[in-house]
DNA sequence: TTGCTCCTCACGTCACGTGAGGTGGC
DNA sequence: TTGCTCCTCACGTCACGTGAGGTGGC
């Protein structure tokens, strides 16, 4: 009888049985030896055998719900070796925010491929016509039937102005650092004194969208050219890891258009105005920006969220 | 100027510009062309460059939300070259339920970790030390602290049973199988005219937990065997798939612990049991065998299920 | 003409999974 | 002794990202 419980009451176990006990393949056990990640117990210097002890147990399935929860192999080995028991909730409690986060964004996901479907979200069954948003998905994978949305878009030359503002390289994905940024705009405000002119606003240059990581500039207009003593008390302060310089945006010729609702959706008001702007071949080089008329600032009802997207364009070209 | 509108109100943009329009990279582009997810309406002969039509729009960020949710491009592939309507909705629909399912799982596993932290989730705040679960994080990763389950183990044998039951190869990943397995094992109890003795259960051998995929099998205990012409009745009919056939279940001698909550969790109750017969050396090979004693057929509500683990043992060799 | 966009390979990455080929222990 | 578990490479996979090296168009 192959029995699978050891020879000896070691609380040691093969990786078989670990295996068993934690709901992790071997394959998945060796990998995690190998990256540090989960070192056995022992390993029998002539057979290479693995011995894990079952006080890993537990251990084991913090990195299994770690992994589950997309923590990257590299964080988790970080995580799990850190004796700092402080340090070690604080670092997985970020990443549940993280996750949160995430997690919201996806269903958000899921609600608008439903509300496209016309599929009631509660029954599943499909929604009364009448219902269903204007775009359903048929609609939407019909290439002859995309409209125009030109009654939507507003042009508008957008006057030079100061502002405050933050830079930095990232990743869309990276969203998270823009409210870090405009934390540190705002105390920039306050430390210099100026007085807003605007809501906050974003440049988003090309990179961003067409390579992984490019250059993303957060900001608040502000009335007046920051005077040199302020925009020294600003240089002589850390905010928070955030560097905030006065900067001027150039007048702007843009074609705009305003996104309601959450900003996880702003891909289509993007895809919209980008359409519209390109059959007309207004389109020119530079960063495309959005203004934040009603964001999280004001009301935490994301539905009543307004994001003014305005692409660059050179509109006496097609007078 | 290198305007980026095109030359023509064709509506046709470069890549880079579709890539704006679209938050897709250019480099995510190129891959869903040559993947055939999603082809540019013109590639040029000569130099090989790219035009994608803004009516292409709307179909990419469909894609992009796909991904989001994290279907493979196969899938996605499939779903957007599907000319069938109906088709398409369907299958959609179909990984949006899996999907949902999935941020349930995911959403426990958040809930799990906060609690295991001692951080009450809607404040941010660490909870009260008496209202946080006995095992903490610091207690779990603390090797020496690790308890033993010994007043929850109960030893039992359990007697031979005939059984109507699905068997599969699978992984434990794909556990949906399960529900529709279950459906034809109950079919089958009345189709048969068998007599139920007992709760659902399912028997996991040990190739699924220890490589990717492995041997499943979802039962019903029945009283008594079932007679020859109802096997035949049984043989006849098509189970949606699934291939139920009359077992005969072996006296196995066990130890049984019961785990209160979402099968989410269950890894923690296979853990606490692996480790207890492991510390005594009792364990033996053969399928773990779990009993949905208080499941989702009884109550909506996941906090009162109730499913007890049974691992196989050999307890006379350590009486 | 410069500088930017675009192109095609070829290879890297992340977290494993998949064999091949072989040894060890009850 | 059989059969099972365990081992180590080496390579595959999935969905891209990262350069290298080069061309094309305003």
């Amino acid at each position: 009888m192959a029995g699978s419980g050891g020879g000896a009451r070691s609380g040691l176990v093969t990786i078989g049985e670990f295996s068993r006990m934690t709901h992790l393949t071997v394959k998945t056990l060796r990998h995690y030896d190998a990256q540090g990640v989960l070192v056995p117990h022992h390993v029998d210097d002539a057979t290479g055998y693995r011995s894990y002890s079952v006080a890993q147990v537990p251990l084991a399935q913090v990195v299994r719900r770690l992994r589950a929860l997309g923590m990257p192999l590299d964080e988790v080995r970080s995580v799990v070796g850190t004796s700092d028991v402080a340090e070690r909730t604080a670092r997985i409690g970020e990443h549940l925010d993280r996750m949160e986060k995430q997690l919201d964004e996806v269903r958000g996901a899921v609600d608008t491929l439903r509300a496209l479907l016309g599929i009631d979200a509660a029954t599943g069954e499909p929604a009364p016509e009448e219902e269903r948003t204007g775009r359903t998905l048929d609609h939407l994978l019909d290439a002859d039937a995309t409209d125009d949305a030109g009654g939507e878009v507003e042009f508008r030359v957008e006057p030079a102005t100061w502002a405050l503002a933050a830079r930095a390289r990232l990743s869309l994905a990276m969203a998270g650092w823009t409210s870090s940024a405009y934390a540190a705009v705002d105390q920039a405000v306050d430390v210099t004194g100026a007085r807003r002119s605007g809501a906050h606003g974003a440049l988003f240059y090309p990179d961003l969208f067409e390579r992984e990581t490019g250059t993303l500039v957060a900001y608040t207009p502000v009335a007046e050219r920051p005077a040199p003593d302020a925009l020294a008390a600003l240089a002589a302060r850390d905010g928070g890891g955030v560097e905030v310089r006065a900067v001027r945006l150039h007048e702007t010729e843009v074609a705009v258009m305003v996104h309601r609702g959450t900003c996880a959706d702003i891909d289509w008001t993007y895809g919209a105005l980008g359409s519209y702007v390109a059959r007309r071949a207004l389109g020119v080089d530079g960063p495309i920006r959005e203004t934040f008329v009603v964001s999280a600032v004001h009301t935490p009802d994301v539905g009543l969220h307004r994001t003014e997207v305005a692409w660059p364009v050179f509109r006496t070209r097609a007078a």
